[in-house]
DNA sequence: TTCAAAATGGATATTATTTATTATTTAACA
DNA sequence: TGTTAAATAATAAATAATATCCATTTTGAA
């Protein structure tokens, strides 16, 4: 198996402690961070690391297949360096992302999928994404107890 | 069948010229125009359509649940104003969105799909949102094609 | 027809995100 | 180790999307 060293060389992309550390970032978390999220987890280890970096690191990161970008009707996207196929659900109120595990993308048989929606488009299709949107239990709960309460 | 008209008398929003135009708009093309677009497509029209009114319209129109919103990861958000289940595909060269009429989100039994999810998750899901990523058959063959925005 | 509440137009403000710039530093490799 | 192209930091600036303001107009219903 290929170390991310490894994948970022063979694409003549340079390794740089920047670069490691935002994708270890990625790595390390579930909670889908947008840009400046990524900033601020970084800032305690890497003082000096500068928020261009950051865009320019996403970028590099995702056209090497490294991470996926997601877009869930915020302002900015949001990165993820899990790439097996899995959905998301989003919060429409704390905009909180989580994934979906067990269903249903890989349910799908993306290969075959994929194959479908080009015959019937004609578009040469790379990438799928399934979103869910609603409210996280977090939420519900609050609405429930402020309509109760006060 | 209600009437637009009476969907929104119902619900004690008054019905304007600029409304029923954004809508009508909406119902007629299958661009997934963004405010921009619809703002230009209005313009002959109704010179005077303010971008502002467009912007709170397509709020309304989309609480009241006659036109969804998509994100593809772009700046702005896409309006469709088709609002029975099924996905999009999105060409990364020009920007453009198309239907996926056929296949799949109706094969996926929505409401089962979404009680999976909320087992899984917690999450209140109410909306599904399933987009093809890739490469329109015009921009397939053009390998001149410009970047979108230009 | 009248009237109050709601909506609109037009302009501007706001705000968040992203890109550009440039001097400096660093990774890769001979 | 030296060289060179690439990358980074720091900051400025552009971009762009959306919200706000308020005077005027319009809708809905009494």
């Amino acid at each position: 198996m290929q170390t991310i060293e490894e994948i970022l060389r063979a694409k003549k992309i340079k390794v740089t402690p920047q670069r490691m550390a935002v994708y270890s970032i990625l790595k390390k978390t579930d909670s889908h961070p947008n840009v400046e999220m990524i900033y601020q987890k970084l800032k305690p280890d890497y003082p000096a690391m500068s928020l261009a970096t950051i865009y320019k690191t996403v970028d590099v990161l995702k056209k090497v297949g490294l991470i996926q970008e997601l877009s869930v009707g915020e302002g900015g996207l949001r990165y993820d360096a899990k790439i097996r196929p899995h959905s998301h659900v989003y919060c429409e109120i704390c905009g909180k992302v989580d994934d979906v595990e067990q269903y249903p993308l890989n349910e799908l048989q993306d290969r075959f999928l994929l194959e479908k929606v080009k015959n019937e488009t004609g578009y040469d299709v790379s990438i799928v994404q399934l979103y869910f949107f609603g409210k996280c239990p977090q939420c519900s709960i609050n609405k429930e107890t402020k309509a109760r309460g006060a």
